[in-house]
This record gives structure tokens, sequence and C-alpha cells, in this order.
DNA sequence: CTACAATGTGAATAGAGATTCACATCACAG
DNA sequence: CTGTGATGTGAATCTCTATTCACATTGTAG
């Protein structure tokens, strides 16, 4: 697979961070796309642990996505390189059973959403006229601009901020009129 | 630079697609990042293209923006890779001149976004409250993750139709309440 | 202690993609 | 017609990574 060496999804990147050489690397994983693989499956616990905690701490719906969006923003600020996997990596590789993976995480991941959405529609406290699924993509439409942005100016934008701001344009948009 | 080749970016795809070989494409650019530098070039001309277009369309502020969604959303569809080139290329590139380029462009049109916003605003039809940069990143929020989805189901997913059901979401969120 | 499994290492191999180069063509100005 | 510049080609080269392999080292069960 001589392919798509970005530098940090390098075997030689990794082994460097680990404090290895390229070839211990193979005493611990099969190849580049084990290795991706089992950092797929991490990153898929981790949002689903997310929506979990969430899930315990209230059941305010909105109180779980405004909590979840805190979440989200400090998993990518520590693991900076979550976006480089889930994203650039597999997304455009054509076809790589990765890309399922990353899709089933993903789809997952939104199906949560929604739930949440689903639910606070069913209690009263969120407008009832949008789809669900629309709210959950816009959800994550939060974010992830915000990312890119972040990522392009080396962390010189403010992630947390924005969230914050972009939280009070999207709850005016979802909370039902008191 | 060995690196990176997702298959639809290598200069061996690329010469297929218009009927050369390799070697050829070295006729017309001095090397690879020649050709992702005038590629790069061209997706910005095409979005203030896009932005230009709906100044002189209308001059209702809510309006233009959705009419650009509109327009940026057909010219990702046409144009598929351009998801590809301006995120998985170069955003994680660690220094790269070519971030810069994508940088430049991605805030330059952001900063568009953010004129529209703030005009609207001006004349009140657009609510005060909110910074109009997080304003713009949340337009930009509602068609980011609906690509991701749509690339990572092949374009089964409806770019369109999420598109005018979250500008619905969106309009409620930034329009003046009547 | 000792044999065995796990772990780490450097050198060697293999494959992919970018780039170069010497050699055809081809269009066309003179 | 003829020579020159633009364009296209295949083979060869270069570089970068992944991957393998034979060989230490080490920890530990017996």
């Amino acid at each position: 697979m001589g392919t798509c060496g970005v530098d940090a999804l390098s075997i030689a990147a990794l082994a460097r961070q680990v404090g290895l050489v390229p070839s211990g690397i193979y005493r611990h994983f099969k190849s580049k796309n084990d290795v991706l693989d089992a950092t797929l499956d991490l990153i898929g616990e981790k949002l689903f642990e997310n929506v979990k905690l969430v899930q315990k701490k209230t059941s305010d719906s909105a109180e779980q996505l405004r909590m979840l969006l805190k979440l989200h923003i400090k998993l990518i600020s520590v693991n900076r390189a979550i976006p480089h996997i889930v994203f650039s990596e597999s997304i455009y590789s054509g076809s790589s059973y990765r890309k399922n993976s990353v899709r089933n995480i993903i789809t997952g991941y939104i199906g949560e959403i929604e739930k949440i959405v689903l639910k606070g529609q069913k209690s009263g406290s969120l407008r009832k006229e949008v789809d669900p699924k629309t709210t959950a993509l816009m959800f994550m439409g939060i974010i992830l601009p915000a990312v890119i942005v972040w990522k392009l100016t080396d962390g010189a934008f403010d992630l947390v901020r924005h969230s914050e701001d972009a939280w009070l344009l999207f709850k005016t948009a979802i909370l039902t009129d008191q």
C-alpha cells in the first residue's frame, strides 16, 4: 500500500511517536490497515462514550446536545488527529472497506443525535417542524467548519468560544418558543 | 513528493482523465504542486463567482444566503473533487504553502458571507444578537457535514433536499421575528 | 537457571507514484 | 517545402513508504 503517507499517518511517524523503529510496529499490528482500523474503533468508542455520558448527566434534550457539543470539542482538541483519520483518510478512498467503518461510525453517531432530538420533540422542548436528521446534521455543522478553520490556522481559531456562540444560534432554531 | 497518492489525485489518474500519459502532464505543468495550485485557483474563482452572482440577483441578505447555498451545492455536486482538494489534501499537511492558499480561499469565502450577514443586520432583516462570523461558519455547517455523508454514501444522500430543510432551520435562527 | 515467547532492531525488499529524458509527431510560419 | 516550437510517448530514474526477515534482548514461567 505505497499510498497516502500524509506524514502524520506514516508508520515511521507512528513509530517515532511511540519510541520505536518502523519495523517494531509490526510486532503489534499486522499492517498499516490494522493500525488504522484499530484507531478508528477507538475513535468510535470515544464518540459513543460521550453520548452515553450526556444521557447520564441530564434528561433534557437541549442540555444533552449542549454537553455533547462541549465533549466533542474537547475530544477533538485533545486528539487532534481525529478529523485526520476520519475525514481525509477514508472518505475519498473510492472503495476501501474502511470507508464502511467510517460511515458506520458517523451515521451511528448522527443517529444517536437524532434520537436525542426526537426525544426532545416528543417531550415538547424542541420544535416539531424540523426533521431530526436535518437537525442532527446541522448540529455537526456547528463543529465541522470550525474545526477546519481551526486546523487551517494551526489552532489560532478559538473553537470553544465559537461553539458557545454557535450553540446560542442553534438553540434559537430548535427550541420551542416559550 | 512520493506522498499521498489518493488515487484521484495522482498524476497518472489525471493523465488518464485527460487522455494523456503521465509524463505528458509535464508539458503543461511544472510539477504536481503546480497542478494542485492551478486547481485551487480555479476553485477559488468559482466560489467568488457565486458570491458575485447572488449579489447581483437580489439585495435581500437572507435571500442571498439561500441562493448561495444552492449554488454552492450545485458547484460541489458537479465538481465532486472540490472537497477532495480543499480538505483532505492540504488541511493536514503540517506546513506546505498550499495550506495558505486554502486558508485564504476559505477565510475569504467566509468573509464574504460575513459581509452579507452584516448587511442584513444593518438593514434589520437579520438578528443583531449573533456574531456575523459565527453565523457565517454555521452557514458553512449546513453544507459540510452533509457533503461528508454524501461522500461516504457515494451520493446516496440527497444533498439538495437536506439543504432545503436545513435552510428552514437556519432561517429560523437568523431572521428577526416579524 | 533456562528455555520460550514477546518485543525491539537494522538491513533488505518491493511497489507506488513523481519526475526526467531522449525520441517521435504535428502544426504551421517563412 | 522546411525548420522550429509545441505536444505526446515509453523507458528509466528517484524517492518515499510499507513490509519482511534474520538476529538481539528481555521478561518470565517452570
